[in-house]
DNA sequence: GCCAACGTTGGC
DNA sequence: GCCAACGTTGGC
């Protein structure tokens, strides 16, 4: 067993779910999550205690907002089996869900987020394997490594 | 709101 | 198993 930190950045679009809101509710179930990739993460690399990076997109200066934390181990997503749900997954049954997810615990606020163009910015200290701002993908979970965690906090303006 | 870059679906 | 059509993501 591994007692190893993990770290991860999660998306999402604040017009949807943003950083206040996980400040306010405390702990949330991270729905609506449609990407094999992005479950598998969820589903087979989470546990308990990982830190996680929160990201807001689709607004006017997307980046990290926030730090989170894994708060339950994986289990399957309710939306999928609602049929008013706009994540309804007609192909999925309670005996054979296909998407699982994560709850997600506030931890804090960054000051002054990191934004997008200045992560851009430390591309190259990041590395080819940071999936954020490699080209052409467009995880909404994804991995991050103890050193790009360290590096990317460091970027926090106050 | 545009659109490039992906991922998924389903006919064949 | 191919691939065209369609849907989605997400920066700009």
């Amino acid at each position: 067993m591994s007692t190893r930190t993990r770290y991860w950045l999660m998306k999402s679009e604040p017009g949807d779910f943003s950083i206040d809101d996980l400040a306010r509710v405390g702990t949330e179930p991270w729905t609506g999550v449609r990407n094999y990739q992005a479950r598998n993460f969820m589903k087979d690399g989470m546990q308990v205690g990982d830190g996680v990076l929160f990201y807001h997109s689709n607004t006017q200066v997307p980046g990290i907002y926030g730090i989170a934390r894994v708060a339950s181990t994986p289990y399957p997503d309710p939306t999928q089996f609602q049929k008013t749900s706009k994540y309804f997954d007609p192909k999925a049954t309670p005996e054979q869900p296909r998407w699982f997810l994560v709850d997600v615990a506030f931890e804090r606020k960054l000051a002054g987020g990191i934004a997008l163009d200045t992560i851009r910015q430390h591309a190259e200290q990041l590395g080819e394997d940071f999936a954020l701002i490699r080209k052409g993908t467009r995880l909404s979970v994804l991995p991050v490594s103890a050193a790009q965690w360290k590096l990317l906090l460091s970027l926090e303006t106050p």
